[in-house]
DNA sequence: CCATCTATATGCAGCCTGCACCTAGATGAT
DNA sequence: ATCATCTAGGTGCAGGCTGCATATAGATGG
C-alpha cells in the first residue's frame, strides 16, 4: 500500500512558518548524529504530533543542509534494518541553527505585533458599539 | 524605470510566516473599506516597515479573498489619481479573519515550544560543559 | 509634451510542500 | 523458500506563494 506512514495533515490552509522544520532537525542534530527515520520520530515527540512532517520533506531538508555545508553524511549500519545515512552537524550549521534562532524570534515580535493591533482594534470595535 | 516602489527586501533565507500578509489585510479591512495601493501603505505601518512587501503580492492577496468570497470590490473615483478598486470586507471574511488568529496562536505556541526546547537543551549543553 | 506619481495587473522563475510512487534490505511468520 | 511487513531512503510531479520584471493607464505638474 502507497504511502503508509506518517503523511502531511489536512493543511487546513497552509499557514505555518515557511521552512519550520529545518531549524528543528538542526537543533535535533546539534544534539548528536542521526538520520532521517530517527530524526522523524523524534520531530514527533517535538510537538509536531498533529501535524506531522512529511519523510520526503525530511530528506530533501538534511540533504539541502549537506549541500549548503551545514551538515555532513555518512553510510552506517545499524543494529538492525537497512543502512542509514547519518547525518552531523558542522560548526557551519551550528551558526546557521543560530541564525535561524534569531529569525524565528524576529517572527514572534512580528507575530505579538499582530495580535496587539488586533487586540487593540478588536477593543475599539466593541466600545464603539459597532 | 522598472519596479521603483516598494520591493520585497533582501529575504535573507525566505523565512517567514507563509501567507502572513493574508491576516494583516484581513485586519485592516476589518477597520473598513480600502484598495491595494492604500493597504501596501498602511502595511508598512503596520510593523512591515524592514521588510516591505510587494505589491503584486497584495494585487493578488485581494484578488484571491475576492475569490473565496471573503471580500467584494468596487470600482471607485478617489479625489486624485486613476481609479481604485475598493475592497470590503464580508461575512465570511470576517469569521476568515477569527480562522487565522486562532492558526496564528497556534503558530505562536509551536514557536515557543521550540524556543524552550532550545533553551533547554542549550542549558544541558553547557551544563555538561562540551 | 513629458516625467512622475498613483493604481492595478500579468508573466515567469524559483522555492517549498504534499502526495503518489519506487527501491531495497531486514525480519518474522507460515 | 515465500510472503508480508517494517525500516530506510529516495524521485517525480503538481500546486501554492513569492519576488522580480514589466505592462498599462489615468492624473498631475512643470
Amino acid at each position: 500500500m502507497p504511502g503508509r506512514r506518517r503523511r502531511g495533515a489536512q493543511n487546513r490552509c497552509g499557514r505555518r512558518i515557511t521552512r519550520f522544520l529545518e531549524p528543528c532537525l538542526l537543533l535535533l542534530l546539534h544534539g548528536g548524529e542521526s538520520y532521517g527515520y530517527e530524526l522523524l520520530d523524534n520531530l514527533e515527540r517535538f510537538g509536531f504530533s498533529e501535524n506531522p512532517a512529511d519523510s520526503s520533506t525530511i530528506y530533501r531538508i538534511l540533504r539541502s543542509l549537506e549541500d549548503k555545508g551545514f551538515a555532513t553524511s555518512r553510510w552506517a549500519e545499524g543494529d538492525s534494518g537497512p543502512a542509514r545515512r547519518v547525518y552531523a552537524l558542522s560548526p557551519a550549521g551550528d551558526r546557521y541553527l543560530q541564525m535561524w534562532v534569531s529569525d524565528l524570534e524576529e517572527t514572534d515580535r512580528i507575530l505579538h505585533r499582530f495580535f496587539s493591533k488586533y487586540q487593540n482594534h478588536m477593543e475599539l470595535h466593541h466600545s464603539n458599539g459597532k
